[in-house]
DNA sequence: CCCTGATTCGC
DNA sequence: GCGAATCAGG
C-alpha cells in the first residue's frame, strides 16, 4: 500500500482526531502502526496533545542490529494468533448481552480506578464487560488485560462463557437454596 | 505482559 | 520516502 493522497489526508484526520497510531493503522489497513507513525513524522505533525514538556530525548543510538553484510530480511507481519481468531470466533456466535447471570449473587469484583475504562479507552485487548449502571455515573468497563481478540478478561469470560448447563444447573442449585 | 509515540537507518 | 526494529516510558 502507498500513500496516496486519500490515505494521507484519512491519516492526518484521525491523527487529529487523537487516535493512536496503532488505531489509524488499522483504520487504514495495509500499514502497521510504525508506518503510521513514521508518516506522521515526516508530514511533519507530530506532537498532539501530550506537551510532555522535556522535549529534549537523548535517544541512544542503535546497538547495530545485523551485519552490514547479509540481508537482513525483515520478520514476516505476525498474522495474529490462531487461537485468538478462532476463539473470537466462536465469541462472536455467542450471546453475550443474553448472558451476565446471578450478577447480584456473583459478588462483582473490585477494578482499581487506574484499571477501569471507559467506552474510549477501551482496546481490542481491554475487558469490555460493563459494571454498575450505564444511566449514572457509576459505570465503567473493567478493563483489565483480556487476550487479543477476546473481549473480556479471563475473570468475565468465565461468567460470559460459562456453559449453559452449568449455568442452568446453578440457577436450580439458587431456586433451591431460596 | 500490554500499550503509547519517537527515533534510527537500511532499503 | 518508507517502515521495521528499537527505544523509552506508562
Amino acid at each position: 500500500m502507498s500513500w496516496t493522497n486519500e490515505r494521507v489526508e484519512l491519516l492526518k484526520k484521525l491523527w487529529s482526531d487523537g487516535l493512536s497510531a496503532s488505531q489509524i493503522a488499522g483504520e487504514l489497513g495495509g500499514v502497521t502502526r510504525n508506518a503510521v507513525i513514521g508518516k506522521v513524522h515526516r508530514l511533519g505533525l507530530s506532537g498532539r496533545a501530550k506537551t510532555s514538556n522535556s522535549s529534549a530525548k537523548p535517544r541512544r543510538p542503535r546497538t547495530s542490529t545485523a551485519s552490514p553484510g547479509n540481508s537482513p530480511k525483515r520478520a514476516p507481519q505476525q498474522p495474529q494468533s490462531i487461537g485468538a481468531t478462532a476463539l473470537k470466533a466462536d465469541i462472536d456466535q455467542a450471546p453475550v448481552v443474553a448472558v451476565k447471570p446471578n450478577l447480584e449473587r456473583l459478588p462483582e469484583l473490585v477494578v482499581p480506578i487506574s484499571q477501569r475504562a471507559s467506552i474510549l479507552t477501551l482496546t481490542e485487548r481491554t475487558c469490555k464487560w460493563p459494571i454498575g449502571d450505564p444511566a449514572t455515573d457509576d459505570f465503567y468497563f473493567c478493563g483489565r488485560q483480556s487476550d487479543a481478540g477476546v473481549p473480556y478478561c479471563a475473570h468475565h469470560c468465565k461468567i460470559a462463557y460459562q456453559p449453559v448447563a452449568d449455568r442452568r444447573r446453578e440457577r436450580k442449585s439458587i431456586a433451591r437454596a431460596s
